[in-house]
DNA sequence: ACCTGAACACCGTTCAAGT
DNA sequence: ACCTGAACACCGTTCAAGT
């Protein structure tokens, strides 16, 4: 066997294939990646150290996956509301994968660059320097938490569990799936988002 | 060998190992608990069904590590106040379990009667209870988001790979460590909890 | 430079055997 | 009921050999 003519993977196609199988059953092995592939596991760490690097490269493609950022808007909280929609949605596009890429530092320079953009437009909305990271955080938790909602199943919203009979009725008006994690999350923007107005004024 | 006369194991005392071992290095082996109890591996096959049941012991342990709720405040938003800070407490305790607990599904008890209370405050608050869950789901998707920003080495904050003047400076600017965390962590209870109280009004 | 095959240490889990 | 020892399938990673 030895070297092909030509290449027969690359680091982007180990992420693509990576992210094939965690979006269908949760999670991978070098061996399944290889398979997809056609190719045998060692053949991998010819393009990357270790499973560390593949869930990064897949950290790297979630971003790369999706279309360009949005234009500025006329009003900062719409330009604000735009980015972080746009941020949750790479992660909301694979959900199964979330619980993977929390376990390592979120660093990838596409989350850095999106991070740039949020400081400019929190900085022209007036926030001052010195709470501008602070308020990078609680966007981000938030949006990495609402992240982690689209992952969980229902479940977690187990009426059954419930004791109180005010969280049973809240659970059962409250709907389920997608539709009813994509509508908290427009709350938490509308909530945070308005706190942020009024707090430069 | 064979049974002892009084067991060497429980459940309990497996999570307590698991827990150790994941606060001094960050993971844990079936193997290395075993070794930590002066024990076989196969012998936590008597009291629990595989790694994940460790993990929801340790899930279950932590709550019941912390001390009794706190008590009822003369203003709902300081109760609830209280109520987010002591769960998020119990999480920063052991930041590198965080992680390990995103994977599965968070529907532990304790969980389960921590939205109790927190919907019992929030109905008494006003909040229609069409609204309640998505309410509760902010506050959870912030809390958990803000748990793992106290797992994250400060590196995630690095200055280095800003692009921006603004974010360079932020950064600079913010601060290190769980000090900064949990400035970031208040600040995000002061603009949520707010925003609740005009939308009360 | 890049794929292969064989080899390694390690890990989670099972189960019959012991008391 | 609960611990042991041996065994299993599987996994990530390394590396000399091939082209």
């Amino acid at each position: 066997m030895g070297r092909p003519a030509t290449p027969k993977l690359s680091v982007d196609k180990i992420a693509a294939a990576a992210l094939a199988l965690v979006d269908a059953k949760g999670e991978f092995t070098m061996g399944e990646i290889a398979g997809a592939l056609g190719v045998r596991p060692s053949s991998l760490y010819n393009h990357l150290a270790g499973k560390t690097d593949v869930i990064e490269a897949m950290r790297a493609r979630i971003f790369a996956e999706q279309p360009a950022p949005p234009a500025p808007s006329a009003h900062w909280t719409d330009a604000l509301r735009a980015l972080l929609r746009h941020y949750r949605d790479a992660f909301a596009r694979h959900p199964r994968l979330i619980p993977m890429l929390t376990a390592h530092t979120v660093s990838s320079p596409d989350v850095i660059h999106m991070y740039d953009d949020i400081a400019t437009v929190l900085s022209a909305a007036g926030i001052p320097t010195a709470r501008l990271l602070d308020v990078i955080t609680v966007l981000d938790s938030f949006v990495i938490g609402s992240a982690l909602d689209v992952a969980a199943p229902d479940q977690v919203w187990d009426a059954a569990q419930a004791r109180t009979p005010v969280l049973i009725a809240a659970i059962s008006a409250a709907g389920h799936g997608r539709p009813r994690a994509d509508r908290a999350f427009e709350l938490g923007l509308d909530l945070i988002l308005g706190a942020l107005t009024t707090y430069t004024e």
